[in-house]
DNA sequence: TCCGGGGACCTTTTT
DNA sequence: GGTCCCCGGA
């Protein structure tokens, strides 16, 4: 039975389901094995039918996660097979992103909201487009306010559930000049209306106004869903949780599963006090603390939970591990001078663990931002690492992407003027923004007739005349010809002929750019990858329906990707580099606590991701903005305990003695070509006599003092961990390594 | 329509 | 340093 083979905690999590639930699940703790198991159990007892059980997620990857192994499971049990019917995933009608579902929902009942059927969702592009004209007819300074902050604003506030009304309140609400944001925030929601269309925070908050308005449609919902399983509760908004407490009034079976330590999107409206103050918002809330990690080894947790120690804004949670330590397993602190000299290293360790057989996709580089990226993908070229970027902008959603499908589109539907307008003038053809207005005009006068027959038309009215009219009839000409292609070749053959031939392909070839080298491959990776669909038609489908990245991971290759991605993944080897102040933390969060908390969390999330090792770096100057700066390592620094971890320091200095005599002090690690050589190849990682833990004792109540926070009074202590009120007030958790007797 | 210059910007990103 | 956007001239 599944429930076997769960240990304590988990199983508990998983019997209790009726009330509320609090389920804190630390970083690979088995969150999603117990999610599901939860899901399987409910029905299992009879509890709920599948389509009675609401399981809610933030995106696509994680709710067909939980729903394919909701159906293993399901088939994996003989008494629950074939008991809900025969549709293939057992009814499971309720598992997904809050979005898709709670869009679902509104399909159901848009009058409500003042929409119409068939509405349409706005895109991030859409939206900004609207904000600025919207803006521009309310003459607000688009040059002080841009565009994209006028729509930040307007998402803070629909986060957060503000009506206008309420916005007007906030201490953001004069931010533009007069009064104007509201203005631009009402016109916004009406303009929207008038469209037929809503953003994606309408999907959440209509329904929560329709069922505000509406007593007996709210009844309904409610009553459809005898339970409700929220995933990642820490990142919810103040809008989501509004919808999850609505729709779980009726039955109060409500189980919000997340880690607070890994809340780090308060900047796109997460409120991490949903998960810290869950109990006060459902009365009669239970917690379960998941707490033994399957992931890491155990110096690599105590070290993630240093920094979070330091944290206010938590509940509280220890992880442990029963994980045996490889023998190159552990923390690592690396310095160099500047980041060219981190970046190289980086590389040459990479080399060294792929010599001795660690497999690249099993290693992980986790930046800051994306801007650390560059000069990292830059030394991965030159010595030929071989790499993959994690995130950022999604496959489909890349502009080499897009147009690629767009020209697809157009040698499928002719009467796809957005397709049309997209490429006809890419690469360049001499056909600008005029001409094809005029001929999408002429095209619909005539009722909707072919492309070709509105361009004749003009050409023969004078309506388009040379060179506009030549340009554009020997497009109609080569796309005439990839129809003809398209009928006879297998698609991806297609494709790469009509990309080849429209001169799309060879425009990126011949781009010098440092991205077009990766819009090359995109474009190459999308043509392999047509291979698995029949026709033109199946795969257009396939891509309105399912925008999901595709890329080629036959290849192994180092993950590098931002901290904020990498949450949810897991590796053998973490490399962290530029733990520098202002960068990491950055900068823009060194004002406020609780941004820095959030920094602190981020910190969690990257070295928890790591099963084995970890490598933080720093450099003592890096190139920023053009600028070389001078940097100061990172203040997260001095929260890893000393005795956890392993700094190559004084080998590095002994080894550019050795090399260069005349070299001075040895507190900086090599610049390029120095970094890794001086370990033996084939370990990457060399292990180092482990200084003794200097556990000093302090009793409860006597004077201690640290360096920067002076003195203060010994609350409590585990020996390791001293909790010491300051004389500034404060009370923070130290590491005893940190503290002096008085 | 294209091209180049000037200025302002520069954290994280899913749906 | 680079990118994006706007604007004005050819």
């Amino acid at each position: 039975m599944l429930i076997d083979s769960l240990n304590d905690a988990q199983r508990e999590a998983v019997r209790t389901t009726d009330g509320p639930l609090r389920i804190l699940a630390g970083a690979g703790t088995g969150k999603t094995r117990t999610l599901v198991a939860r899901l399987v159990w409910i029905l299992h007892c009879g509890q709920a039918r599948p389509w009675e059980v609401l399981l809610v997620t933030f995106t696509n990857k994680a709710a067909s996660e939980m729903r394919r192994r909701a159906i293993d499971d399901l088939q994996n049990t003989p008494e629950l097979a074939g008991q809900f019917g025969n549709s293939r995933d057992f009814g499971l009608d309720w598992v997904g992103t809050f979005h898709s579902l709670s869009l679902r929902m509104l399909r159901s009942f848009p009058e409500a909201v003042g929409l119409r059927d068939g509405f349409t969702l706005l895109d991030d592009d859409d939206q900004q487009r609207l904000v600025k004209s919207i803006a521009e007819s309310l003459q607000i300074d688009i040059k002080r306010h841009t565009p994209r902050a006028l729509l930040e604003m307007i998402q803070g506030w629909k986060d957060a559930a503000l009506t206008p009304q309420q916005a007007s309140k906030t201490e953001n609400a004069d931010w533009v000049s007069g009064g104007k944001g509201i203005q631009l925030y009402e016109d916004y929601q009406a303009r929207l209306l008038e469209l037929n269309a809503c953003d994606f925070s309408d999907l959440i908050l209509h329904p929560i106004r329709a069922w505000q308005a509406d007593p007996e449609l709210r009844k309904a919902w409610q009553e459809r869903f005898r339970y409700l399983m929220i995933d990642e509760y820490q990142d919810t908004n103040t809008a989501q949780y509004l919808w999850i407490q609505m729709l779980g009034e009726k039955h109060k079976n409500i189980c919000g599963v997340g880690d607070e330590d890994q809340s780090i999107y308060s900047w796109r409206g997460a409120e991490i006090r949903n998960i810290l103050r869950f109990a006060d918002d459902f009365p009669g809330t239970k917690t379960v603390r998941l707490e033994e990690n399957y992931r890491s080894v155990a110096n690599i947790l105590s070290v993630a939970g240093a920094i979070v120690a330091q944290n206010k804004e938590r509940v509280g949670k220890k992880l442990y591990s029963k994980l045996k330590a490889a023998d190159d397993s552990g923390v690592f602190v690396e310095r160099f001078w500047d980041d060219r000299g981190e970046a190289a290293f980086l590389a040459e360790r990479i080399d060294l663990l792929r010599r001795r057989g660690d497999s690249l996709s099993e290693i992980a580089i986790l930046v800051r931002t994306v801007a650390q990226m560059r000069e990292i993908e830059e030394r991965f070229i030159a010595e030929s690492v071989p790499y993959r970027v994690v995130g950022g902008l999604r496959f489909y959603e890349r502009a080499e992407i897009r147009d690629a499908i767009a020209y697809l589109r157009l040698v499928h539907n002719d009467s796809d003027d957005f397709a049309f307008a997209r490429i006809v003038n890419k690469p360049r053809r001499k056909i600008g923004t005029t001409s094809v207005e005029k001929v999408g005009i002429a095209r619909r006068a005539g009722g909707g007739e072919t492309r070709a027959k509105a361009i004749a038309t003009l050409i023969a009215d004078k309506g388009l005349r040379n060179p506009a009219a030549g340009n554009l009839q020997k497009f109609l000409d080569s796309l005439a010809d990839w129809r003809k292609q398209a009928a006879t070749l297998p698609l991806h053959e297609a494709a790469e002929y009509i990309l080849q031939d429209s001169g799309y392909m060879p425009m990126w070839r011949e781009d010098k750019s440092f991205e077009a080298r990766g819009r090359v491959e995109n474009l190459e990776s999308f043509i392999a990858g047509l291979r698995d669909f029949e026709s033109l038609a199946a795969f257009l489908e396939h891509v309105s329906l399912v925008l999901d990245a595709w890329s080629d991971e036959s290849e192994s290759r180092v993950n590098l990707m931002t901290l904020h991605s990498a949450k949810g993944l897991e590796f053998d080897t973490v490399f962290l580099p530029g733990w520098e102040e202002g960068l990491f933390p950055h900068a823009r969060s060194l004002d406020d606590p609780r941004n820095l908390e959030e920094e602190r969390r981020l910190a969690y999330v990257g070295i928890t991701r790591a099963k084995q090792r970890v490598c933080i770096s720093y450099a003592a100057s890096r190139r920023l903005f053009g600028r070389v700066e001078n940097q100061r390592p990172s203040s997260f620094l001095q929260y890893l305990p000393p005795e956890l971890i392993e700094t190559n320091e004084e080998q590095m200095a002994q080894f550019q003695q050795s090399q260069n005599p005349q070299a001075a002090t040895g507190s900086t690690a090599g610049t390029e070509g120095t970094a890794g050589n001086s370990l033996s190849q084939g370990q990457a990682f060399t292990r180092k006599a482990k200084k003794a833990a200097m556990v000093a004792k302090f009793p409860a109540d006597s004077q201690v003092q640290h360096a920067s926070y002076g003195m203060g009074r010994v609350v409590q202590t585990d020996d390791e961990w001293v909790q010491v009120a300051f004389e500034d007030g404060e009370e923070r958790v130290i590491l005893a390594s940190y503290l002096t007797q008085e």
